[in-house]
DNA sequence: CAAGGTGAAACTGCATGCAATTGGAGCGCT
DNA sequence: AGCGCTCCAATTGCATGCAGTTTCACCTTG
């Protein structure tokens, strides 16, 4: 079971799968807000494709949730709501359990010190930037589903490990990293000792906590704009055109 | 916790959502096997569109893991390997067990009669075709997703069960369909009754014994043709282009 | 007859062009 | 000012065109 064959299906070097990939870390790292508008054009001006390949990776990205796409409107950034980023954190949970089930004891030496540096990285960062910790906290946890060489695994963590990432921006109050990180080296340390159920309840708790760290409040009114708040209204109108709000202030 | 707004990011009645569908229920019902080429342009001529719309549609299932895309060679539907069939049912049987989890209990009237109405349709549909039967099974976990309101969760739970689906036409014999509607039925049963353990058991159960009764052995040497054999072996030399097969009997 | 080379057809990768839709600034009316 | 209307720029939806790559039938050669 050493090593299978990596890549299939997924990001060749495509310019397409590039975009995807600038995008996707552009999203995570909050320099793209939720809402924040994507057009076509401007997308392949600044990476130099043209529409067409702006499109597709918007495309791509929308079916993995990071961003919403609504005919014949702008796309934008997605901005999930509360509950679907405790649903995504749920999921999450669930995968990531099942990626260190599977890893339980089963680490060679090269891949615990692989795992051991990141922390050392994530410890390094911790003045930095906000943005950087969390997306090398997220990398981490992709790098331990990534151990499973099971690609529809690594997929699946990746995505919803983005969504969260970028619910974190929502829904998050400034955050203290430091106790994410002792948890990743107790998850190390548990996964080298082969201690199934032990790393597995780790994990649980490590996720459960960073989620409910996050997500404060069901955040029964102050949801991000009019729009959302009055969104589930607008299900009896005909399609899902709200009837036409006064103006009002919006984000930019 | 009656009804979220339903669509949001995924399927409107785009062109290429329209293709999606319908090359995916082709590919669910083994109308198109695994291998199956899928050229741009046929595609785009069968469904009355560019192939600018037949690519972006090829784009979103090779997202999905139904199709697999590789650089100026044409598409064809997936060929996964063994142990990706065995990965995905694993991660099937978590998050299935999570959706019973949250249904258990909280299911009403309408949507129970709406379950057992569908395991009628199966069970109607036991003579016919074994394409009918496997659609009607898998759609029957599908409707149980879509029923906990989490649009993720049900995206990640048809995306596995249309990639289980898919496997199922290459390593499955023949198989009895009968046990597993009885399983649904209990499923529903304890759903209902609210036995969250129970159906968590029930849910893994059945996942389980599909996958074991399908997925049949490692399949050491028949696998489906002579490239799949040889593909870990392609490894070595330089790309993934084998090194120039005889002429050999292909499928198409 | 098998192995290898060759050219045309098939196909993909991508950009561009055109029609249709949207959104918002500006304007007039109250 | 506030409200509604109109019209134009911005933007999307989609088809088509061209260049580069792959595939495959056919032909040549040993």
């Amino acid at each position: 079971m050493a090593a299978r064959p990596t890549s299939k299906t997924s990001e060749s070097s495509d310019k397409v799968s590039v975009i995807c990939r600038a995008l996707r870390r552009a999203i995570i790292e909050q320099a793209l807000e939720p809402g924040a508008k994507l057009p076509e054009d401007s997308l392949g001006e600044r990476f130099g494709v043209s529409r067409t390949i702006a499109r597709h990776a918007l495309g791509q990205l929308a079916a993995e949730g990071l961003v919403e796409l609504r005919r014949n409107r702008i796309a934008v950034v997605a901005t999930p709501s509360w509950q679907e980023a405790r649903d995504a954190f749920d999921i999450r949970i669930e995968l990531e359990r099942l990626v260190v089930r599977q890893l339980a004891g089963k680490l060679t030496k090269a891949q615990i010190a692989e795992l051991n540096s990141h922390v050392d990285a994530e410890d390094g960062a911790r003045g930095g930037a906000d943005a950087v910790s969390i997306r090398l906290a997220t990398e981490f946890h992709i790098l331990l589903a990534q151990m499973t060489n099971s690609p529809i695994l690594v997929r699946y963590v990746s995505e919803v490990a983005y969504r969260c990432c970028l619910t974190l921006s929502l829904y998050s109050r400034p955050h203290s990293t430091e106790c994410a990180i002792n948890e990743h080296r107790a998850i190390i340390s548990a996964l080298a000792k082969g201690d199934e159920r032990k790393v597995m309840e780790l994990m649980h708790h490590h996720l459960d906590s960073v989620a409910n760290r996050a997500l404060v409040a069901p955040t029964p009114q102050r949801g991000r704009d009019l729009l959302d708040i009055l969104a589930p209204y607008a299900d009896d109108v005909a399609s899902d055109r709200v009837v036409k709000l006064p103006k009002v202030a919006r984000r930019g």
